[in-house]
DNA sequence: CCATTCGCATAACGGGTGTTTTGTGAACGT
DNA sequence: ACGTTCACAAAACACCCGTTATGCGAATGG
């Protein structure tokens, strides 16, 4: 008989915190049983106990990933332009937290392009996001806010400018603080409603 | 007394190159000895004999990244937007040895990222791509092909894009062919030059 | 020819890995 | 009060890693 279910849920999600920890730090590559464990003081009998095995745990922490990303807190979050552009800050890494999600996010690109099946679990992540993107271009064009072309190629060059700006955010943090960011971000935007 | 110097550096070479191929397969997480040893039929005495340890078998392959940036056949490299659109269609993975570089280079992050030291040397060499860019953007600027707008910017939001273009194509190959690669990469500059 | 050196296979070593097993004290139901 | 179940530590397991030693056939040079 469990003692009380919200305890069990409680622990695993420490568990499942010392895990981003350890990847934030150490990146996938130093994500072992021992570390997580030793992140949080225990041992591994702990670890092995909320998380059967270690790709479960990995699962886990990727699926975080996607989670954290959708349940933002997303006050509002208009069609169009404005839209767009909040929805491209919010993936920025402006803030600690937000680069530490971005690094870990990078940071799994190496194994996921090692296996094929998890690059195309990406590939379609990236294929959604683009079709996110798509709708707010279609929506700015419908209003004007854009001129007209083809919104498949707008999309995917909206999402190489946000992808490329984190990447290089995280190797040069000081050079692109988050002013800077939002800078080129609207330079960009508006780079697009001049066509 | 060596027997022949171009016998043991090609041989060399040829452990380079199993490197290369396990890099662009498994990516860093699955480059172990053995696997660079098995790829080339052989055993780890072999690999051993000619890179003394990983790390310097690590070191060799991330040389040989830089360098075949560098020493491509670079016909006719003229300065403002020409020479811009030069420099960023050679980056892009417009073919399967530019991919596998371009994978390699991307799966080196999570460990680079781990490394503060590691870390730091790829900020620098973006910081000297972004220098190069700068360069083409103020030729282009001087000679009226690009709006007056800050150079460091514009330098950071176009290699933004390439990078994050790259990153893309690598995930989802079929969705971007070659031609559309380059349709975005001309889309984009066009954009530059509207301003 | 023969001693030497090279090229590499073979195999061992210590250490780190994920996983499994075992043990144990505390909390719970009855 | 007692047997059961839980949460976790402790330790053992087999395996894979990078590295190092050993051995040996073939080529080389005197």
């Amino acid at each position: 008989m469990p003692r009380h279910k919200g305890d069990h849920d409680a622990r695993r999600r420490d568990v499942s915190a010392a895990v981003w920890r350890v990847l934030s730090t150490q990146g996938f590559g130093g994500l072992t049983m021992r570390a997580v464990a030793a992140e949080m003081g225990a041992t591994t009998g702990l670890v092995t106990h909320y998380f059967g095995s270690k790709q479960e745990l990995v699962e886990h922490a990727l699926a975080l990933l996607d989670e954290r990303r959708q349940s933002r807190p997303r006050p509002e979050a208009p069609d169009g332009m404005a839209g767009l552009r909040a929805a491209l800050a919010d993936i920025l890494p402006l803030t600690p937290e937000g680069a530490a999600g971005n690094r870990i996010w990078v940071g799994s690109w190496d194994a996921a392009l090692g296996v094929p099946e998890l690059a195309a679990g990406h590939g379609v992540r990236y294929a959604g996001a683009r079709e996110r993107i798509r709708h707010h271009v279609q929506v700015a064009q419908r209003q004007g806010e854009i001129p007209e072309s083809d919104p498949d190629d707008l999309a995917a060059s909206i999402q190489s400018f946000a992808l490329g700006l984190i990447v290089q955010v995280l190797f040069d943090a000081d050079a692109f603080p988050p002013e800077r960011q939002l800078r080129l971000l609207d330079a960009f935007l508006a780079s697009l409603e001049a066509g």
